[in-house]
DNA sequence: CTGTTAGCGCCTTCAA
DNA sequence: TTGAAGGCGCTAACAG
């Protein structure tokens, strides 16, 4: 016995089908047909199935100069998001043999460090996620794609299409007789929250005669009800609020009932996300499904493509209104209009009741 | 200029501070003093600063037989509580120029490959969380710590005190007068959930003339909020539900709501786990905090600690009871009980109003 | 105190 | 069709 008791090494195959490394190394590379005889491929599969040979990682990739690695940079791991992100780009990533190692850093830390706290230095490239394109900046020359971020930028980018999303939100609520909006937007600043800001604004300018009123707040429930109450005590209290995301949500339930307010009889409440929070709610919450898992997929996918020397193009992912409990009709002549709401229906519009 | 434009080896260093390749590794690798004379260690540092210089992860994993990484072998990422496991576990592991990939294994997939499919193999150890030992079954010999598991296996384990968590829910529960108590628990096979279980049950069994009732089901809002609603359906309803998680306290609640009692005038109501939900929820929920970035901190240190030839010994972690608004006295007379309620004041119960 | 040397396991010429 | 040899970048013996 040559291996002591550690794993064996392609020389313990070789030796122990009888041939060189070189045959093995082309056998296992599955670039034998045409150079070795198929009864010695034979053989070499046998003796490495047989021993339980796995290649070295570190030599391989000491020899080839890649790591078959991948990191996703991500604001943090603490949120169902971004894990489903992680699972689906890791899915993707072992069809190909790569691994993905998870960097969480916080939008709020500045650029990354380049040379690495944690050693994970050895990487082919980067798969980054609802950052800004400037916090990779110590990452020069490393291929990237950005998820969930500015399409304008330099990098390849899989996005959301988030103004197919706010479009379909509002058609809903306008069609169920919805006027006033509200926004309760969050604050950070991230492309994604940007884009569902204009996006919100663009669709609500299409609907005839309708008005939007926006609250920033941090992405927390507190500060979303609070900013939720802003907006119901203001003058022409809206009658749908439309939320960047399901937490915010979860904030302006809070709000409507210290109002007094029951949902969705006096308020619609919308959201965006669709996590765990909307289907625990009462009612359950109207929202929209970002397929995150897809997100990292496709995201791999690209960057991949990328890494083989491709020119993997951008690309926008369509996300699934899901219409659950907390809209309905507005409510007939919810306040005393200051302002004369001149509502001219649109066609689209179909009232219940 | 040796090097085309890749990065620096310590080679380059070498040249450049007019050393040698060994007295930049020396140098570099921190056990100069005495060796290497103080200028000479300057210029070295200076060099390699100068040039950018990082070491070639492979190299160094291909000649010191260690990868520097650790495996964090999960159920899901998809859950904050593991994705706060992960940054803790990152962030310990960092200390020591470690790098953290995680895994996510479902339990129910049986035991995970050993030889990995996403090319991970090149591993010094396992952090495992909320899995059955045997799932680990593929990875004989690798030095493991297990998480929030059986601290009666063999491994090094880190666990939540959950005993000290059940008691001190009831405690409180019983201080408020209630007596009888209901359990909407996960079927989950997880230690922690049989733990929470029997813990349950003892506590419960200290309090005089106490009651208990249970009711599993699948971790999620609908499956817990059916089972919450047979133990609201039964004879001598409960005054109380323990549940086994926020998510099935969510379900609860809608248990309660769809049966027209208010939580907490009617019933009271606690959760575990102490996630985001807890305070989305209206009212917000009483719960027990469970600090999943300490769980792994804490198991990181103790593989470091296994993987320098120590013998760390198991842990347990201490909850921490948040009271909120879900839980108040036990109503005076919740239904016509057929059973006799005997209840012996313990001196410890202190209702308010 | 510093330099030389060897070899970790793999893949890829090059020669046979 | 197969084997021998070299070297990826690093570290640790061993010389000097």
């Amino acid at each position: 016995m040559s291996s002591q008791h550690s794993r064996p090494t392609s020389r313990d195959v070789a030796k122990a089908a009888g041939v060189s490394q070189s045959t093995v190394s082309l056998v296992l590379g599955g670039k034998w047909p045409g150079r070795v005889s198929p009864a010695t491929a034979a053989a070499v599969h046998q003796a490495a199935e047989r021993l339980g040979y796995r290649p070295n990682r570190a030599a391989r990739s000491l020899r080839l100069g890649s790591t078959r690695t991948v990191m996703l940079v991500v604001p943090t791991l603490t949120a169902t998001f971004f894990g489903a992100v992680y699972e689906g780009a890791a899915r993707a990533a072992a069809r190909h043999g790569f691994g993905v190692v998870a960097y969480p850093w916080p939008d709020d830390a500045g650029p990354a460090d380049s040379p690495f706290a944690a050693a994970h230095e050895a990487i082919d490239g980067i798969l980054a996620s609802s950052l800004a394109e400037d916090v990779l900046s110590g990452f020069a020359g490393v291929p990237v794609v950005m998820l969930d971020s500015d399409p304008s930028a330099e990098a390849p980018t899989v996005v959301f299409d988030v103004q197919d999303a706010m479009r379909a939100i509002v058609a809903h609520l306008a069609g169920l007789g919805h006027r006033r909006f509200g926004h309760v937007a969050t604050s950070i600043d991230q492309w994604t929250f940007h884009a569902r800001g204009r996006a919100l604004a663009d669709a609500v300018a299409d609907v005839p005669g309708a008005t939007l009123v926006r609250e920033d707040a941090a992405l927390d429930v507190a500060a979303a009800k609070d900013a939720a109450a802003r907006l119901l005590g203001g003058p022409d209290r809206p009658t749908a609020l439309v939320c960047d995301d399901d937490v915010m949500a979860a904030g302006a339930y809070k709000a409507a009932r210290a109002r007094g307010l029951e949902i969705p009889r006096d308020l619609s409440v919308t959201g965006f996300d669709d996590v765990l929070l909307a289907a625990a709610l009462e009612p359950e919450l109207t929202t929209v499904r970002l397929p995150a898992g897809e997100l990292g997929a496709a995201g791999m996918d690209a960057l991949l493509r990328l890494l083989e020397g491709g020119r993997p193009g951008s690309l926008s992912l369509p996300g699934e209104l899901v219409v659950r409990g907390s809209t309905g009709p507005a409510p007939e002549a919810p306040a005393p209009a200051t302002k004369a709401v001149s509502t001219v229906a649109t066609g689209q519009g179909r009232k219940k009741a």
